[in-house]
DNA sequence: GTCTATAACGGGATAGAC
DNA sequence: GTCTATCCCGTTATAGAC
């Protein structure tokens, strides 16, 4: 348990800075070189550290894994500065409507299928930390928690004007959304031909009770 | 490369019986005590045999978790022997609706609720099996392909008789469909409590264009 | 702070006895 | 057909030099 925190002594400034550097190489790496159950080692030969001079920052391989997670949300999120966010509720929850997830979505889409790898390290570590003794665990359920309330929080302003189907109950169709883009997710990497905007725009179209909707709100 | 085909030679009977038998047990142990990892050594000793005991019947350890879940589906599908269908393509296409598919799917989850190990394995090796040299990518191509036929042609019968919302086409809503069973799936495994049965009521009921609709067909 | 070297372990696979 | 024994590999983590 060494220097967990981000930097909690003054002299810690030069090794936090550090961190981030190999941190964000790392995820660079991982995006394009793809992650085979990356070993530390293989991560700190791209760093250009050894295998031990890069433990020196981390201190086992789980913790640093789930840093480069958390590194990635912090970079891009679902909007641009959504991360923060969803870490700590969200703050202005009027400005954000259907329009707003679709974009991002789109957005996050688009971005993922440049970034293979990170989207498969993405997968396996969600997988992995359903143990609820896993290090990103916690990580996880918190992501997915934020991620939801972003969501019901624009369903239900929707609702309200009308624009969606108020069948169902907006935490409820949240949790849909939240389920769609993994599943999606993981179709794609199977079979990296499939669209997965294409499914998505089906769910956005069957809560609309209007039948031709094609973008921005009515 | 062993036996790994179903018995191609009369002496090779006992061999595949006793496969059979393995995979009966492996199954039932990780269902019950969970697949964290699990080592081909666990599973011997589970099994009662040795780490090469067991090894003398799959060749590699990737071969043998993949013949586990090929087992599992045999076992316990969607229905009930829904899964020879599956994989060759469905035979009776006309007596597939959506209040099968339905019913399936929730005995589906409340079967998957006493298998978390078994759940958590095909999670895992979804994910792995992404890279197409995994032994189990086919596999897994497969079993969508099936899965997404059986309740596309059943959304297409619904939509015939007008019971579907028929704005969105048969082969993306089963893409929905799987998707949502997938990332519910995920969602469950991390936090237990979260109930698959609600999310998927929510779709049906977003297909369906009639506000109450408890069940049968129309 | 970073390296080399190595410890300590666990994995899968294989050889060979029975 | 099954076991024991062993090999060889890769892993994380640590000790200690620089």
């Amino acid at each position: 348990m060494a220097q967990s925190e981000t930097g909690r002594r003054g002299s810690y400034a030069k090794g936090v800075a550090k961190r981030e550097e190999i941190l964000a190489r790392a995820l660079d790496v991982i995006a394009r070189e793809g992650y085979r159950g990356a070993s530390v080692k293989e991560l700190a030969d791209a760093v250009g550290l050894s295998q031990a001079g890069l433990l020196h920052y981390f201190d086992s391989k789980e913790e640093l894994f789930t840093e480069i997670l958390r590194k990635r949300d912090e970079l891009d999120s679902i909007g641009q500065g959504l991360s923060g966010d969803i870490e700590h509720g969200l703050t202005a929850d009027d400005d954000i409507d259907l329009a707003a997830v679709r974009a991002g979505y789109l957005g996050v889409v688009r971005h993922n299928a440049d970034v293979p790898g990170l989207v498969h390290l993405f997968a396996r570590l969600s997988v992995d930390a359903a143990d609820p003794e896993h290090p990103a665990h916690d990580y996880f359920v918190q992501r997915g928690t934020g991620l939801r309330h972003f969501i019901a929080t624009a369903i239900a302003a929707g609702q309200a004007s009308g624009d969606i189907d108020d069948r169902i109950d907006p935490d409820v169709l949240a949790r849909l959304f939240q389920a769609v883009a993994d599943g999606m997710q993981l179709q794609w990497m199977l079979e990296p031909d499939v669209d997965m905007t294409t499914a998505v725009g089906a769910l956005f179209e069957l809560i609309t009770p209007r039948p031709a909707g094609d973008a921005s709100r009515g």
